[in-house]
DNA sequence: TGCATAATTGAACACTGTCAAGATAAATAT
DNA sequence: ATATTTATCTTGACAGTGTTCAATTATGCA
């Protein structure tokens, strides 16, 4: 890793610096990362990273491009049945453990403090695994196109992602546990995750 | 507010710190605020911080106990009636505005890494505020207690704090308007928000 | 009044990201 | 093959950050 290389030229820092950054939000999160740590993960000055990345915001932004893609394939992942409700319940479940098992990656992919949102290659990779799952909740939800132009629909759609992705956020800072200190007899954890989304699809609501 | 003081003590500077932190988060949100920025403000030495808060984290997390009191204000203020629909409609609503209203500080309240989170005071003022609104969910799901020891219930209470807390994420960070792309002829915006919790409570779902 | 204690300063330290000037290697042209 | 341009990386600097500590100043108490 940090090994001094013997050519000057590095080969391809570019690729080094992300795997680096990467490894560094793996291991101790966001707050674990500099620009120089990186750097010095890489074998490079703290001056190298410019000029390939312009500056931080912009390595960070291809880690969370990264990060976005690997949570796409958390949900590709998941067989399509034809089951609807099968369908968004997996869906669902696999964003869920995406969050859990790349804590650091799911909190910077939502910091628009740290990443370039206006990147266009940023926006396309979270659209884009934003629809695999907002398709799920509407084929659940019996629409056939993503985005409808009936409000009622588009609104359903936004309470559906919603509810997905503060589940996620919930759980991620422990603050789901509470809801269950006298339901279960151990502490809430991943392996309850399943039973709490089947409360979600379907929803049954009686009032 | 810089303006240099008389006496050399200054009198409540403990105060006068939170309220700078405070203004410079309602001013300029979290990335404005830095420990010598709200010392400068107080009229104070970079130092004199750390002798009332030991860090930034310690005054940070003053700051973020008074949101948490202002976003239960907004809860509280909405009248509670015999509606369980119309409440939890009213809180939820309150909780959406109060982030919106309040960008800076409720991102600031979520941060585990710029508050601290084991300060008994902020588990105390943060669990009364979640259980105003988690209240409303409760007796609009049926429920008489908040912390029931069925699990179904207390996964319909996480799932319905969750949707809340997702929605008013989305909302804040601009990623609600693309459902709404082609449903309303304006940009979605928080004039758009009764209906959409409208939607939420009572939720009919037909599958 | 004298003394202990609290509050604040000011300078230092180790960090951070960014930048410009120079050194080095690789690519390209002649 | 040689010369020149271009890309890459280093070095050193700058301004900024949070935190620490000795020294300074004011307050409260005996």
């Amino acid at each position: 890793m940090t090994q001094k290389r013997s050519t000057y030229h590095h080969g391809d820092l570019r690729a080094a610096l992300i795997q680096a950054a990467d490894e560094i939000i793996a291991e101790g999160g966001i707050e674990a990362f500099s620009l120089r740590a990186a750097a010095h993960r890489a074998g490079v000055s703290p001056g190298a990273p410019a000029h390939h990345f312009g500056s931080a915001k912009g390595l960070l932004t291809e880690v969370a491009i990264r990060a976005f893609e690997v949570a796409g394939q958390y949900i590709e992942e998941v067989g399509r049945s034809d089951d609807a409700v099968a369908d968004v319940r997996a869906v669902s479940l696999a964003f869920v453990l995406f969050a859990l098992d790349h804590p650091g990656h799911f909190r910077l992919m939502f910091r628009s403090d740290m990443v370039n949102r206006d990147d266009p290659r940023y926006s396309e990779v979270s659209i884009k695994a934003g629809m695999r799952l907002s398709l799920a909740v509407a084929v659940y939800q019996g629409k056939s196109e993503l985005y409808s132009d009936r409000f009622e629909e588009a609104a359903d759609m936004l309470c559906g992602m919603a509810t997905l992705h503060g589940l996620a956020s919930l759980v991620l800072e422990d603050k789901a546990a509470h809801f269950f200190q006298s339901a279960i007899p151990e502490q809430f954890g991943r392996r309850d995750l399943p039973q709490v989304i089947a409360r979600l699809y379907p929803r049954k609501e009686v009032i």
